[in-house]
DNA sequence: ACCCAAAAATACTGGTCGGTATTTAAATTT
DNA sequence: AAATTTAAATACCGACCAGTATTTTTGGGT
C-alpha cells in the first residue's frame, strides 16, 4: 500500500512545491515592481518556465494576489492568537502582541507591503475578509488596553485612538524597515513595543528592550 | 490695457480651473478604485467630457499621478516648514509638528493614500524626489527629538526609531481616518500628538488634548 | 525498445486602453 | 455675418498582455 500512496503523496508534494515557487517569484516581483507593472511572463521567466506553467497551478493573475494577501492576513492572525493566548498582565500581553505582530509583518515584509498597496486590486469579498481581520486586530487591541486601564496598569483617555496609533506603528514598520539595517529585527520589535507601552504610560523597565 | 491683459488672465484662469477639475476627478477615482483600475475614459466621464479633453491639459495618465503625488509631498513639506519655523520648546514644537503634519495628511487623505499606494507606478526620478522628502521628515524629527533629549525634556533611548514610530502614527492615520467618524479631525490630531509626546515620556498636560 | 500519459513549451487570440489623427462645433475677430 | 482661430468630440490605431488552443517533450510503466 505504500507503493500506491507514496507516489500520490509525492505528486502532491511536487505540485505544492511548484505552487510555492510560483508564489515566491510573484511576491518578489509584485513587491519590487508593483502588481500592475508585473506581467505573468516575468514571473515565469524568474522561474525559467513559461506562462502556461503558471496557469497549471493558478487560475489567474488575480488568484496569485489573493493567495499572497491571504497569507499576509493569516500570518498576522496567527501571531495575534498566539500572543493573546497566554494569561498574563495587560502590560506583558501588550508587549507580546506588539512584538509578535511586528515580527510577523517584518519577517514577511513583501507580503505585508503587497497587501497594503494592492488592496484595491482584490475582489470585493477578499477585501472584506481582509479588512475584517484588520478591524479584529484593532478591536482586540482596544479590549486589551481597556483591560489594562481598568486594572490600573495603563492610562489612556481614548482607548480606540490609542489602539489605532499602535496599529500605525506596526502597520508602517514594513515601509521603512531594512533587514540589513542598523538594528536587528529583535531590537526593533523590542524597542517599538516599549514605545507602545510608553503610550499607555507604563513605566519603562530597565531591560525591557536591552539585548 | 486692461482690455488686453484681462482676457489673457482669464484664459489662464480657465485653463487652470480645467486642470484642477481633471485632477480632482482623477484623485477621486484613483483613491476609490486604484490607479491601475482607473481608465482615462472614466476620468473624462466623471467630468462629462471626453478623453482628448484631458490630453489637452496633461501629457499622459502618469503625469496626473505625478502631479497628485507631488502635491501630497508639497503639502507635507509646507506643514513641516510651518511647524518648525517658530521658536519654542522641543515639546511645543513636536506637538505642533505632529498636529500640523496629521492635519495635512488627513485634510488631503486621498492624496496621501494615492501617494503611498501608487509610489511604485512613478518614474524613478519622481520617486526619488518623494522619498527624499520622507527622509527629510524623519531626519528633522530625529533632530527635534535629539534637541528635546539634550534639553532634558524628552527621554528616548533610540531617537531614530522613535522618529520612525511617530512617522508611523502619522503615515498610517489616512488608512483608518473617516471624516465623519466619532471624533473630529482636531480631536484626532490633538490626541495623537499627545501620544507622540508620551512616547518621549513628556508628562501629559491636563488640557493638552481637551476640546 | 516501445507505448502512453503528463507536463510543459510554442504559438496564437481577443479585449482593453493609452494615446492620436481627423472632424465638427463654438467662439472671437473684423 | 463671413472668416479665422480655438476647443472639443468622434473615430481610430497599435501595443501590450491575460488567458488558451495546439504541439512537443519528457518520463514512467511494461
Amino acid at each position: 500500500m505504500a507503493s500506491t500512496t507514496e507516489p500520490h503523496d509525492m505528486r502532491e508534494a511536487i505540485s505544492h512545491l511548484k505552487r510555492e515557487r510560483i508564489l515566491a517569484a510573484a511576491v518578489d516581483l509584485f513587491y519590487h515592481q508593483g502588481y500592475g507593472k508585473t506581467t505573468l511572463e516575468q514571473v515565469a521567466n524568474e522561474l525559467q518556465v513559461t506562462k502556461p506553467f503558471i496557469y497549471a497551478h493558478f487560475a489567474s493573475k488575480n488568484e496569485l494576489l489573493v493567495e499572497i494577501c491571504s497569507r499576509a492576513i493569516n500570518l498576522a492572525h496567527e501571531s495575534l492568537n498566539r500572543a493573546m493566548a497566554k494569561d498574563a498582565s495587560a502590560t506583558d500581553r501588550l508587549q507580546t502582541v506588539v512584538r509578535d505582530f511586528l515580527t510577523a509583518v517584518l519577517t514577511h515584509q513583501p507580503h505585508a507591503m503587497i497587501y497594503s498597496r494592492e488592496e484595491k486590486e482584490l475582489e470585493q469579498k477578499d477585501r472584506d475578509a481582509i479588512n475584517q481581520l484588520r478591524r479584529g486586530f484593532d478591536k482586540r487591541l482596544v479590549e486589551l488596553i481597556e483591560l489594562g486601564v481598568k486594572s490600573g496598569e495603563f492610562h489612556a483617555d481614548d482607548v480606540q485612538l490609542t489602539a489605532l496609533a499602535i496599529g500605525g506603528i506596526v502597520g508602517w514598520a514594513p515601509v521603512w524597515f531594512r533587514a540589513n539595517g542598523r538594528l536587528s529585527l529583535e531590537q526593533v520589535t523590542a524597542y517599538l513595543a516599549s514605545l507602545a507601552l510608553a503610550m499607555v504610560r507604563v513605566k519603562p523597565n530597565a531591560d525591557s528592550h536591552g539585548n
